[in-house]
DNA sequence: GCTGGATGTTGACAGTGTCAACCGGGGCCG
DNA sequence: CGGCCCCGGTTGACACTGTCAACATCCAGC
């Protein structure tokens, strides 16, 4: 298999992969077409057959960053209850944002191209998205399932706030300049989902009475 | 260049002003030193008579930035107990963030110089964050006043990561990719502020002898 | 065999940050 | 007063970037 396909595609995945090594070597702000080019022993113009610009390269690694993080919140392990399974969730996004810093700083900490030019660069952002607005619809598991209602959004937005606020402040560095004391540090995710557990237990809206429910996070 | 002397002083104020002015027209990355001195009538290296580089140019910019945004934190009004207190502190930040989003994005949303080349632009970040903490060491009132404890750093970086996480989502328009209705985004804030009222107060100490909790993630 | 499209190459152009050299003028000091 | 030097400004260069245009292959399909 002489593969001309193979070939073709080729010197697009190395881009691709050439282009996340220097992003986590320089930042993306030292992404440069012609620096993938130069890596990979190739003309400066070579990349351009495969991406029509350098944000199309980059929009492309942001993609398969949210594809890869879709793809571990829908692997993570199921809770046995809907509460249990949302904590899993932010265990599973903070994780991710740990273990994974460079996608997700590329997801969540970097100036993106803009998405209205990248459509394609969103879809998974958008699934990961459902995952937590569905959990969070079977946890106050009243009539309105199957339709997230507002609230639910809401909630969702809520919930995603405080976890990528966090994930995104642990990574940018801010703290280190905040002068805060590493226990802090190695204990605020726990903390920060018990006290989303605290938020959505605890009080409830109006009409549902059943404020039994506190499992913490 | 007929001019005189007598504007020669406010160089460095113009070149300020002038970066803004890009900035909101152009985004961070649209700033560069050669566009301001055109701007201005000046040589392309005259601005670099006053900040040695880009960076520090940016740099003094997200300064003033930070510094406008804790005076605007400051100054909010003041709530009559802590709860209430924490709760115009809240209020304070979605409004400046909504208000003003060209500083906000400035500080929060864009790649900014790195803070350890620039230790003066964070000093007001610093700032900030020390209302917010002493705001919650009023509210947990009990005999620890004065000295923020590690639990209060937890619940400090909690109520930071929410609130900063959504004012985030909200400025990155990440919201339109996801296709929520109008009315959830416009009542986002105060729901926001609402759930994490409710996280502070759900119980006031958990008895958290999790201190000492290394592998939750 | 010829054609055409995908792939890759070289060459150019405008734009950027930044270093180096030069220069006028005003304050300071001998 | 004369000389000096530094401050704020200038011009000129260099290396780097993205991107357009034209040219060279090579391989597939008619």
């Amino acid at each position: 298999m002489a593969h001309p396909a193979a070939r073709t595609r080729s010197l697009r995945e190395d881009c691709l992969r050439e282009a996340l090594a220097i992003i986590d070597e320089a930042g993306v702000e030292g992404l440069s077409l012609r620096e993938v080019a130069r890596r990979l022993g190739v003309s400066h113009q070579a990349p351009y057959k495969h991406f029509p610009s350098r944000d199309h390269l980059l929009a492309e690694v942001v993609r398969r960053a949210f594809a890869a993080f879709a793809r571990h919140l829908d692997d993570r392990p199921r809770g046995e209850n809907p509460a249990d399974d949302l904590a899993a969730l932010g265990r599973a996004y903070l994780a991710y944002a740990r273990e994974h810093p460079l996608p997700y700083r590329l997801m969540f900490g970097t100036p993106l191209p803009d998405p209205a030019h990248h459509p394609e660069m969103m879809r998974s952002a958008r699934h990961a998205f459902a995952l937590l607005r569905d959990c969070l619809d079977r946890m106050g598991a009243d009539g309105s399932k199957g339709v997230p209602s507002e609230a639910t959004d809401l909630d969702a937005l809520f919930v995603w706030s405080a976890v990528h606020g966090l994930a995104s402040i642990l990574q940018t560095g801010a703290l280190s300049t905040l002068g805060l004391p590493p226990a802090v540090l190695a204990s605020s995710p726990s903390h920060t989902l018990l006290r989303i557990g605290a938020a959505l237990g605890a009080e409830g809206d109006p009409g549902d009475g059943q404020s039994g429910n506190d499992q913490p996070l």
